[in-house]
This record gives C-alpha cells, sequence and structure tokens, in this order.
DNA sequence: GCCGTTTTCGGCCCGACTGTTTTCAGTCG
C-alpha cells in the first residue's frame, strides 16, 4: 500500500471524526499524521515490514497511529474507520464539501432527516425543512442549494497533477511489459488544462492485445467499462478516473496523437480547413478528398505542415487564434522551464510551511535555480502564524545572514503580506521597506461586492513596497470559485505601476489561468510564476505554472523570474 | 492522539463573520 492511500483513509476517519463530534485534538493529531504520511519520502509499509524499525519515529506519529497504520496495512481498515462507517455511510463525506456546511450541521441532517448523500440534501433543501432544524435558516438552505450547484458543476473532474502522475504511473506500468514502444497522454492532459475529466492513453509499437490485457490487470484498475481489440477503458484508484487506452500501428500514431489531443473546437477548425485545402482530415492520417490517398499520418509535424501551418504546440490548441498565427508563422516562442531561474512565492515553518529556509533553499539550488525568495505569512493570517512586523524585520537580518554564509543559492527576504479588508497593506511601511521582495495577496473577505474588490485590489497596489499581486483572482480549483472584481482594471493598473501579477504553480489554484494570462499580457502586465510551496517537494510544481504561462502564450520575456537576479530586482525600481 | 529545555500531565491557534438568535454556535481560513 502506498503513503497516499494512508493517508486517505486517515483523512477520510478525521472527518467522520468530525461528525461525530469527538475530541478536536484527536481529530487534529489524525490529520496531522496523514499530512506526514502523505508526504513522507520513504514508503511506510516498508518501515512496517522491517522488524528493526518502528513508524513513531516518524513525528506526529505515536502508539495509538503506529497501531492504527499496522492494522490498514494488515487488512485495509481500522477498527475506528470501521466504526465511523457503522454509524455514517462514506456518502456523508461527501456532504462536507457543500459550502456552509460544517460536521455539527450534517451530524443534525443525518440524525433528523437520515440525510446521507447530496441528493438528499437538495431535496431537503427544496422542501423547506432544513430551516426547521435548530440555529438554520432559509438564508442557510438558499446558500446550500447554491453551494450544490458548484458542487455538482465541478464533478467528475480531475486536478492537473493528479492526473499527470496516473499517466505516469501507468506509463511505466505499460512500458515494463516490454509490449510498447511509444506511450503519449492526449486529450486535455496534453494541452495542459487545469483540470482534466479522463485520461487518453495512446500507444503502440507491439500486440495491442497484449496491452490492453495488461492495462486491465492493472491493481489499481476498478470497474473495466469496455475492453475490446483496440481501445480498453476503465476506472482507476480509489478516485474513479476514467483511463482510455487505445492501441495504434505506428504508421496512423501522429494522426491519432493529434486526434485525441484536441481540443475539439481546433480539430473542427482544423478540418475545416483540411477541407478547404482538398484533404480531409480523421485519426487515420490526412487523405487527399480525390483518390482517398493517405498523405500524412506517422507525425503531427507532417500533418500541420502539408496543411500548410507550423506545428502548433498541444497548450495552444483551442481555436483562440493559434491557426492564423501558425499560418502567419507568428506563433509565440512559448516559454520553458528551462528559462526559469528563480521561485519567487514560498513558506517556511516560521509561518505554514513544513521545512526551514536553509532547506527550502537547498532544494531550490539542486533544481538548478538561481535565486529564490522566501515569502511566508502575514499576521492576519493567525492561523498560518503569521508574522507581525518584528518578526519580519528579523526575519529580513536573518537572510541577511544566510546569504552572508552563503548557500549556492541567491535568498530574497519577502514576504507574502495580506491584503486586508480596506485595500491597506497587514504591516507597516517600515517593516515591508527592509523586504527585498513583497507579494500582497487577499486570503479573507472573498465575497465582497466586484466593485468593492475592485478598489481594495487597486488600493493595495498604492503601496509602493508591493512587486507582486498574488494568487490574483483567489480561486481554489473545483472548491473556491475566483472573486469577482473588474480584472481588465486591475491588470491596466499593475501594468501601469509596474506591478507584476502571480501565476500561482500551486496545483489547486493555477491562478491565473490562461485567459486571464492573455487577457493581462495584452494590457501589458509582467509576470511571475511561482510555486507557493510549503514543502520542498511542491517546487516541482513549476511545472503546472509554466504550462498556464504557456497557455496564455507567453514567451521568456513576459516573465520577470526568467531574468538573472540583480536584473530581475532592477525590473522592479520603480 | 501527540508531545516534552514548562517533560508523563496538561496543553494543543484563533479571530471574525454569518445567520441565527437575544447571547452565541457553527463555519471558515
Amino acid at each position: 500500500m502506498e503513503n497516499v492511500e494512508f493517508a486517505r483513509l486517515l483523512f477520510e476517519t478525521a472527518d467522520l471524526m468530525e461528525i461525530a463530534a469527538e475530541d478536536g485534538f484527536r481529530i487534529r493529531s489524525y490529520r496531522n499524521a496523514a499530512t506526514t504520511v502523505e508526504g513522507y519520502p520513504e514508503r511506510i509499509e516498508d518501515i512496517l515490514k522491517d522488524p528493526a524499525r518502528s513508524v513513531t519515529e516518524i513525528p506526529g506519529i505515536g502508539k495509538g497511529i503506529a497501531h492504527v497504520l499496522g492494522e490498514i496495512s494488515a487488512r485495509g481498515s481500522f477498527e475506528r474507520r470501521d466504526e465511523m462507517l457503522e454509524r455514517y455511510p462514506p456518502t456523508a463525506l461527501e456532504l462536507l464539501k457543500i459550502q456552509g456546511l460544517g460536521p455539527k450541521s450534517i451530524a443534525l441532517l443525518i440524525e433528523h432527516y437520515r440525510v446521507t448523500t447530496v441528493d438528499d440534501l437538495e431535496r431537503i433543501c427544496q422542501e423547506q425543512k432544513l430551516r426547521l432544524l435548530p440555529r438554520m435558516g432559509a438564508k442557510l438552505e438558499e446558500k446550500v442549494l447554491r453551494s450544490i450547484a458548484g458542487y455538482r458543476k465541478r464533478a467528475g473532474r480531475f486536478l492537473l497533477d493528479f492526473a499527470t502522475r496516473m499517466a505516469g504511473e501507468l506509463s511505466i506500468y505499460l512500458s515494463e511489459g516490454g509490449l510498447v514502444s511509444r506511450i503519449e497522454p492526449a486529450g486535455s492532459l496534453r494541452r495542459g488544462r487545469e483540470t482534466v475529466g479522463d485520461l487518453d492513453l495512446l500507444v503502440t509499437g507491439g500486440d495491442a492485445s497484449q496491452v490492453l490485457a495488461r492495462f486491465v490487470k492493472h491493481p489499481r484498475v476498478g470497474e473495466i467499462l469496455g475492453h475490446g481489440e483496440n481501445k480498453a477503458s476503465a476506472r482507476v484508484g480509489v478516485e474513479g478516473l476514467q483511463v482510455d487506452v487505445r492501441a495504434l500501428p505506428e504508421e496512423s500514431f501522429g494522426a491519432a496523437l493529434q486526434y485525441f489531443t484536441g481540443s475539439k473546437l481546433h480539430n473542427v477548425a482544423l478540418r475545416t480547413r483540411a477541407i478547404k485545402m482538398g484533404y480531409s482530415l480523421n485519426e487515420y492520417g490526412l487523405f487527399r478528398t480525390a483518390g482517398e490517398q493517405c498523405v500524412a499520418s506517422r507525425t503531427e509535424e507532417e500533418i500541420y505542415q502539408l496543411l500548410g501551418l507550423v506545428w502548433i504546440p498541444p497548450e495552444l490548441r483551442e481555436n483562440q487564434g493559434e491557426l492564423e498565427a501558425a499560418e502567419q508563422g507568428r506563433l509565440p516562442k512559448l516559454i520553458d522551464l528551462a528559462d526559469m531561474r528563480g521561485d519567487l512565492h514560498m513558506h517556511t515553518r516560521e509561518s505554514d510551511g513544513r521545512a526551514t529556509l536553509e532547506e527550502m533553499a537547498e532544494a531550490a539550488r539542486e533544481r538548478g535555480y538561481e535565486y529564490i525568495a522566501i515569502t511566508d505569512h502575514s499576521k492576519s493570517l493567525a492561523m498560518a502564524n503569521g508574522l507581525d512586523e518584528a518578526r519580519a524585520v528579523a526575519f529580513a537580518q536573518q537572510v541577511k545572514e544566510v546569504n552572508r554564509r552563503g548557500l549556492g543559492i541567491r535568498v530574497f527576504s519577502g514576504l507574502e503580506c495580506d491584503i486586508k479588508r480596506d485595500g491597506s497593506m497587514d504591516l507597516t511601511d517600515d517593516a515591508l521597506a527592509g523586504l527585498d521582495l513583497v507579494v500582497a495577496s487577499v486570503h479573507s473577505y472573498m465575497n465582497m461586492e466586484p466593485a468593492e474588490m475592485t478598489d481594495r485590489l487597486l488600493r493595495a497596489m498604492e503601496c509602493k513596497y508591493v512587486k507582486i499581486l498574488g494568487h490574483p483572482t483567489g480561486r481554489v480549483l473545483m472548491h473556491r470559485e475566483p472573486f469577482a472584481f473588474d480584472f481588465d482594471r486591475v491588470a491596466q493598473e499593475a501594468a501601469r505601476r509596474g506591478i507584476a501579477m502571480e501565476i500561482n504553480a500551486s496545483p489547486e489554484r493555477l491562478d491565473l489561468n490562461s485567459t486571464l494570462v492573455r487577457a493581462a499580457r495584452a494590457r501589458g502586465v509582467k509576470f511571475t510564476i511561482s510555486t507557493d510551496a510549503h514543502h520542498p517537494k511542491h517546487l516541482a510544481n513549476m511545472r503546472y505554472g509554466l504550462l498556464m504561462a504557456r497557455r496564455g502564450w507567453l514567451e521568456k520575456e513576459d516573465v520577470l523570474n526568467t531574468l538573472p537576479a540583480d536584473q530581475f530586482l532592477a525590473s522592479f525600481s520603480r
């Protein structure tokens, strides 16, 4: 069993314990242990099997959780979880995802109305029965119905990093059989969309039936939705991601890759173009209409070329002007991961990160960066142990000393400073003045009226120490909508003042999205791409931020943290 | 349930909003 599985069972049980109103500190211990296990570099399973070792050597895991982990390893569950599942069905966990309802309300709903599914909940609200419960009213009913609509809209999609990992795992598994010469994920994953509905894996170079047979035997394959000669489809993992594996002959691999990468709109436009030029295009190749002769199919490049286009990077294939640009030879030279010289948004134990400044710096150095900025939270974020003025000043001093010692990487002293409700900064100018880099972000009062939120962000940019607007729309994928404000006005003001907009590379955020990146760029905005890492391993998420930038047509010149350190700092002098 | 330079018991983060109340529980970040 993998660490993420151990973690999932612990998280799930903690949620159920919360509904059961168990001791809050105990619940926290479960969550704490789950987080640790999830990110632990060694396999828990291996440690459990080693008689010379004990999982209690891991901080946050004591005798109790050690016993639980042993039980999970032995039989896939544990006593307290079984107890909880006897009291509450697993579907009750879904109710926690409805904003506005917490564990207490859910416990009441189960007790009074036997509500166990989101459908049940919706009915209770529509029948105006929620308001009959203590401390609940008509407004809550409305809010819950709105939340349910949002929840439904998101259902069935998966975060990009999850789908990427799944694609990687399955690709390795299928290659190990020695049955294939090439595996490529297609679809929205290849285009770098921030969420993915299902996963298309194209394989070639072997006996198709053997490859498909190996796929459906994968230990994490659940329900098999179809298994034919050239395609097998199944739900994989407890999450139930639908994966389609298509086996293809080598000679039509390029055509299939083009076809299954999409997007649908890009393909329609491309096929229309083909028809006008006397061709027809499908997943098997590009054909001369007269005579049905196949003229290109092996690679994407030759297909685009015969259609009078240079090859179009998958990230641009959204029918947003890329065909015209390709025809006129003015596709952007997209920014690449190798262009990145630094990461400018990350946290340490000083606030809510999980590693020290030195550990983060070391991990960044290993990634080949020239510089980083440490940007812990400011005091308003009390739950994250945010820095007040005195700590911010002391921290800047600490960074100076660290740089003097030399870590093989330059460290900028920074802060992710909260933008307060009125648009003022959480810390005084005096404290901010001593820092190299201030990222200003909104973490509270996210449901303001659009005009009010716009004013708030405009005022935040009046602070002369603010250099970057962090995760500008505040969205959390599949959880929270971006907050409403006049993006165009804010982007114009950012451009005018020389304040960069962040592309937050955290897979849960990916904020800005590609549409807003393009809109902001059109206004003359410069960008930074940063991971918002809370752990050294999160630095690897830079690739997802790059995908957003590429989908937003950005080139190296648009992104400030591609510059050498001194030029980077100079780019902010205003 | 975990932890310990306050060390085997007793503390563990907490402020603020919302909608419901008539002084506050539940939710959120």
